[in-house]
DNA sequence: CTAGGTCCTCTAGCGACTAGAGCTTCAAGG
DNA sequence: CCTTGAAGCTCTAGTCGCTAGAGGACCTAG
């Protein structure tokens, strides 16, 4: 059995995330000691790396509460699962897609900078002026 | 003279967004109607062209703070809204290759996917099992 | 003059934690 | 056995960048 910090350390998740989890409902309630103080046994451990597992690779915790609610039934098919990772994956994308025409437009920004003074500073004006820019529609600014 | 529900639409800043970003000091404190409305000039549609462009482009309040009082004292070398930038660009670059990675594992998850029952699958398995995972280290997290 | 759309202020909520106060418990050393 | 200090406990509030809702005031078109 180990204590919270135990846990900590072999996980990687910190121990007020820890408690949080179990705040949520996402860990059950631990076991306490006779000074009221969390237990926690390999099950335990088990479930906490897969949601830190799962929150690196920047799945939601609504997200994670499901696949671990699959998880709890192995015999059902994994078609859900599948379902939650694609949708993860397409999340990803866009964030890519995005990531990448910012990157672009910064770098522009900073090529065309003339170090002079800030009234001919291409940082200032690109965004002060949607002429300039490489994204001048102003409709959708989704971001998962 | 613009009222908040019109700069809204000219510059597509939700209209409690315009309120916040009052409250929070980014705008100065618009003139207000009769009947203590708000009411916009060309200056403020411009600043908030400006936020809303770097906010498009990933740039924190924070930051945009900083470049406004750059771009409000215009005889300063851009210096700093070069390294500002700079900054911005670095994280951005962080930002891609970690997301560029998590799409690799989550391609990976996804074909691999047994399509039978859950305990077979890859999605619940990889994510319980740090021996099937690309990143094995689990120590930073950083998330800008 | 009325209807209803827009505006006002204020407070609370989101996700996913993080930080701090003020207390108790535990493990190691003397 | 006693002390010390690290680690634990609960609770509340803060972070970022908004968003939603209550409950009212105002403004404009018909």
């Amino acid at each position: 059995m180990l204590s919270i910090g135990k846990l900590s350390a072999a996980t990687g998740v910190k121990v007020p995330t820890i408690r949080y989890y179990e705040q949520i409902g996402l860990l059950p309630e631990a076991e306490r000691s006779a000074g009221n103080q969390r237990l926690y046994g390999p099950k335990a451990q088990e479930r906490l790396g897969f949601i830190r597992h799962a929150r690196d690779l920047g799945f939601p915790l609504e997200a994670i509460r499901e696949l671990l609610s699959l998880s709890d039934r192995p015999d059902i098919p994994c078609a859900a699962a599948d379902q939650i990772a694609k949708r993860q994956l397409a999340a990803v994308h866009a964030r890519i897609s995005r990531l990448q025409a910012l990157q672009a437009e910064l770098e522009r920004m900073i090529v065309q900078c003339a170090h002079g003074r800030i009234s001919d500073c291409r940082v200032i004006g690109v965004l002060g002026n949607h002429q300039l820019c490489l994204h001048d529609d102003h409709g959708e600014a989704g971001q998962g």
